[in-house]
RNA sequence: GCUCCCUUCGUCUAGUGGCCUAGGACACCGCCCUCUCAAGGCGGGAACACGAGUUCGAACCUCGUAGGGAGCGCCA
């Protein structure tokens, strides 16, 4: 799609739009370099673009940044692609890649330089270094100097020449963006930036307004990373006699410390996430409280988002990322979701935990019994193996206290008769475990144990019922009968 | 160094001059419930970075200070 006539075209709609003030649709961009993969940053940011425009009846675009020819790669594109699916987060149209556009950008930087508003230069990079590190000598801010900038010379083959953007030296850019609020910036503190590089590709600051207004963008959101990039793109846009659209600037997000995230102290990637055995709306949901609130919400359906979310009640400092609340959020999903609708996922993780899900419990069931008592799929996979699978390993506490107990025998003894021919759901398991208690005359805690035990090797699982349920009929005789041989044994 | 940005409980936040002896949520602590572990219910501790000013009145407005962050690339 990237060279297309109307790429230009739409600049020019846009244009003409914002001059007869005709309402435009309102379009949103997430702009990633495949450089790695996608971080939970650029998923806030990614998430907070396509809310924006859901809200607004507008569309949401996906743009990859790929001219770092050196660091971007086809895997990072895909895994990119790959989290933004898994979220949910789908773009009205297929990707543009940058890459695919330089014939447009060059043909843009050639109407700047016809125009006379940028120019050619010839430094070395050892030359600019030199120039910085003098500027820096003097207490000054690093810029280019503009040596060439007046000198109108003749365009010549050169390994070192680069397309520079004549900047305006007077005066200042103002622009009210939605998060931080009115920025100003005095043109005296921008220099000419390169908006084509020796090697013929564009620079970031260029491309990102050239596709922006190609693509019809009208409202920027980002990282606040780029807030200093942002006085000299309104100058580029305004050199091109584009409309500027608005900026929404998003603060970051640090780790528990309140340090840059980091890969190799913290997960960073969205995938990492899903594979922990968070859902994708629990994370959704996290982000979106992340900087962003309303009132005393705390949990926000897909469509809920979409209706209250605004850009522009998103709060101006950084927050951290704060993984407690969010296997919180986790938990909340996992117990009002539909078990049925939380299956395919938690099938995933049991085959990632090595379980054959064909050979036990159906999977939703599971779910409901485990549901209260983890906080992610990765737990409950591991916590359902005991129902997939011959018990693993005993606890010999567990054993010496429950099944070696004066009453533990009587209890098997009496499970295992009623549970023969019991009808196999919950709810009888229940009664029949009561009948025990009453006609033994022992508390629950004294029936329940034992056969806890039988079932799991362990003091720990959920409701006895439950536990016994999904062994499954014969499975739970054959466990009481081993069971039985422990305690005499 | 220069420019820009930020600052309410441990954390995410509500709050836009009087409704604030600052509310909610996560986490933490206690109690209740209970067949274990949880979940749940009830309760508790916990913050306006600091200093001036404006005002009858300031978490909210102004100015300073301190602390934190970002950028200053032929990276994005």
């Amino acid at each position: 799609m990237a060279n297309r006539p109307e790429a230009g075209g739409s600049a020019k709609i846009s244009r003409l739009a914002s001059h007869l003030q005709i309402p435009m649709t309102v379009r949103t961009r997430f702009a990633p370099s495949p450089t790695g993969f996608l971080h939970i940053g650029g998923a806030r940011t990614a998430l907070y673009c396509w809310l924006e425009a859901r809200r607004r009846g507008g569309q949401f675009l996906l743009r990859i940044e790929d001219t770092d020819r050196e660091r971007s790669t086809d895997a990072a594109v895909q895994a990119i692609l790959d989290a933004m699916q898994w979220l949910d987060l789908s773009a009205v149209q297929a990707p543009i890649y940058q890459t695919h556009r330089l014939a447009r950008y060059k043909e843009v930087a050639d109407r700047l330089l016809a125009e006379g508003k940028a120019y050619y230069a010839y430094e070395s990079k050892e030359e600019i270094e030199a120039m910085r590190e003098a500027a820096m000598a003097k207490g000054e801010k690093p810029r280019y100097n503009g040596y060439y900038r007046d000198r109108n010379e003749p365009l010549r083959e050169d390994p070192n020449r680069v397309i520079r953007f004549r900047n305006p030296t007077g005066g200042s850019v103002v622009f009210e963006d939605k998060v931080k609020g009115r920025v100003e910036w005095s043109n005296a503190e921008l220099d000419d930036l390169v908006i084509f590089r020796s090697d013929g590709w564009p620079t970031y600051n260029f491309a990102v307004v050239v596709d922006d207004i190609d693509m019809g963008i009208t409202e920027v959101i980002r990282g606040d990373d780029h807030v200093n990039n942002t006085p000299r793109q309104i100058n580029i846009y305004q050199a091109l006699g584009a409309p500027v659209p608005e900026f929404a600037h998003l603060p970051m997000i640090l780790d528990k410390e309140g340090k840059k995230l980091s890969k190799r102290t913290n997960s960073v990637s969205v995938m990492e996430y899903r594979d922990a055995g968070y859902l994708p709306h629990a994370i959704l949901n996290y982000l979106v409280r992340l900087g962003w609130s309303h009132g005393d919400q705390e949990i926000f359906s897909r469509e809920e988002m979409i209706a209250l979310f605004d850009i522009g009640d998103v709060n101006k400092a950084a927050s951290r990322f704060d993984t407690e609340k969010l296997a919180w959020l986790n938990q909340h999903y996992l117990k009002s979701d539909d078990p049925q609708t939380l299956a395919p996922e938690f099938e995933w993780h049991l085959a990632r935990a090595g379980i054959d899900a064909s050979k036990g419990p159906a999977p939703a069931d599971v779910i409901v019994a485990l549901r209260d008592r983890v906080h992610t799929l990765k737990e409950m996979a591991e916590r359902a193996k005991v129902w997939y699978a011959p018990i693993a390993e005993w606890d010999e506490k567990a054993v010496a206290k429950h099944l070696k107990s004066d009453s533990a025998m009587a209890v098997l003894n009496e499970a295992k008769a009623l549970l023969a021919d019991v009808p196999w759901k919950p709810e009888p398991i229940h009664q029949a475990i009561e009948q025990i208690a009453a006609r033994l005359e022992l508390g629950m805690g004294k029936i329940a144990q034992p056969l806890r035990v039988a079932m799991t090797g362990t003091q720990v699982s959920p409701s006895i019922d439950h536990t016994i349920y999904l062994a499954g009929r014969a499975e739970a005789l054959e466990r009481i009968d081993a069971a039985i041989a422990r305690a005499q044994g």
